[in-house]
RNA sequence: GGCGACAUAGCCAAGUGGCUAAGGCACGAGUCUGCAAAACUCUGAUCCCCGGUUCGAAUCCGGGUGUCGCCUCCA
């Protein structure tokens, strides 16, 4: 089955091909660790996580790149401003070394609470100072790099064509319109390749112009390279890396070698609260953490992703959360009744099921529609029959999805206490003692449990 | 000023020329139940407005209106 990608370098939605057709190489703009993950970096690891898989469904091998932004990128474009990992260095009193393990390790917490999968290559730019400078180096040979007094920029001016990616045309823009003009600058589009560090400058290194430091898109370009060569398939990242950060690497790797290093760039869009981006500014920023402290399981957050197609903006709201919860419960619910269910499936049910799979399927290679997808897997759901068999198509479905849809919330550790309560409460009901009934049913909510009464006994949720 | 996205039921959202416009959540009605919960069944849309193309448009084209994002680090 064919699988389709919008494609941001073509503005339209392409059948994939791949290079090599057994393993597909991606390559990922990674995390800057000098503060949280927010849950909008989340939904970019979420959508890319989903890539990975849907190609897996699809038998392809994956070799994934992952950069970790560990030198810090600079506050502005007129490469003037603080870095900010010697920033938060500064703010949190420790070494920019030690900002980036602990947020690092943070970043990687989230992801496997999301049960995204770790990409099978991570790369910390302060590993790749030697490829970068080669890199710089060859850009310089070739022609597209000059130096100043502070830096080692690259000259836009000398492509063929610079804006690609976000179709943005040099000449309409206005010079310095919102930006200092830096007088050494050819042009107010080129950017800083590698920075001449500042004397009390914490992370530098010695590079043919003195002690200094790699710009802000030269480790993608290097990495990218030297892990997946010069052109690979998929390129992602968010949105909002395209005019700048993507439009860069292009120009790196069309400077460096000619080529324009992936055939599909795909850009997840934004997350918004309540209507509106999330920034520290609005005081609106949330955190995986914030969404367990108000007791939902970070998987919550990982299906809510599904409700809408990941080149659109989600509105994060804590309704859409309750409600993303109450569908885990119930497609979790519904994957029980399925593996205890005893009904046999007839040609007619068959068929209709291997229908079912192949909307999913078509669903998820088509640009990864998870919206459409899941319309499947409720109809599959709601199943009139309950069979195992539908329990492992939903375990099938459970391998894009990635949401534990096999979780048994019944199968938990009831403590002693809660076990006495509900052996009480089940003597008042013999009795028809329902005030009794209803009033330990109370405490146990209070602790916690919520209680179910059905035909085949009492059930028990909570803790 | 430049670039771009979006506008579909109370909320979220799929659908990009043609059968009754997916699905989730919420609400309401019902089955079941001592009650509650769960589960199941049923119930809801002149697709922002005005033109145009077409046998036929939510879907294509033109023009409005509105919301938002980017052009400064940003997933």
């Amino acid at each position: 089955m064919d699988i389709f990608f919008y494609n941001t370098l073509t503005k339209s939605k392409e059948t994939f091909k791949p290079i090599d057709n057994k393993e597909v190489k991606i390559y990922s703009c990674g995390p800057t660790v000098y503060k949280d993950a927010t849950i909008g970096n989340m939904r970019t690891n979420l959508f890319q996580d989903t890539l990975r898989k849907v190609l897996k469904y699809n038998g392809y091998k994956i070799k994934h790149v992952m950069n970790i932004t560990d030198v810090g990128h600079l506050v502005s474009d007129g490469d003037e401003g603080e870095d900010k990992m010697l920033k938060s260095a500064r703010e949190e009193n420790k070494s920019p070394l030690e900002i980036a393990k602990h947020y690092t390790e943070l970043f990687f917490e989230d992801l496997k609470k999301l049960n995204i999968e770790t990409p099978e290559i991570i790369c910390k730019a302060t590993e790749h100072i030697k490829e970068m400078l080669e890199y710089v180096k060859q850009l310089i040979e070739n022609g597209y790099a000059y130096e100043t007094s502070t830096a080692i920029y690259f000259d836009v001016s000398k492509l063929d064509k610079y804006g690609v990616l976000s179709g943005i045309n040099l000449e309409e823009q206005k010079a310095g319109a919102r930006i200092e003009i830096d007088k050494e600058k050819r042009n107010p589009y080129d950017f800083a390749l590698w920075i001449k560090a500042p004397k009390n400058h914490l992370m530098k290194w010695d590079s043919p112009w003195g002690p200094s430091y790699p710009g802000w898109h030269i480790e993608c370009s290097a990495m990218g390279r030297k892990y997946l060569g010069e052109q690979f398939d998929i390129h992602t990242g968010g949105i909002d890396l395209i005019p700048t950060h993507h439009e860069n690497e292009i120009a790196q790797s069309k400077g460096a070698c000619g080529k324009i290093p992936a055939n599909y760039w795909l850009h997840g869009e934004y997350l918004l609260i309540d209507g509106r981006k999330m920034s520290k500014s609005l005081g609106n920023v949330y955190l995986l953490k914030d969404i367990e402290e108000k007791g939902y399981d970070p998987l919550v957050y990982r299906l809510f992703n599904y409700s809408s197609h990941y080149r659109n903006k989600i509105n994060f709201t804590w309704e859409a959360m309750e409600g993303a919860s109450k569908s885990l419960e119930r497609l979790r619910n519904s994957y029980q009744l399925h593996i205890k269910g005893t009904d046999i499936l007839n040609e007619e049910d068959n068929n209709k099921l291997i229908e079912l799979e192949e909307n999913f399927h078509k669903a998820i290679n088509d640009d990864m529609n998870m919206p459409l997808a899941m319309s499947f897997v409720w109809e599959v759901v709601r199943f009139e029959k309950k069979s195992p068999e539908i329990a492992n198509l939903l375990l099938k479905f459970d391998t894009i999805l990635s949401l534990e849809i096999d979780k048994d919330i019944e199968k938990q550790e009831i403590p002693e206490e809660i076990k006495q309560l509900l052996e009480e409460r089940k003597n008042a009901r013999e009795q028809k003692d329902w005030k009794k009934s209803d009033e330990i049913r109370d405490i146990l909510k209070q602790k916690g449990y919520i209680v179910k009464d059905t035909k085949n006994g009492v059930e028990i949720k909570g803790g």
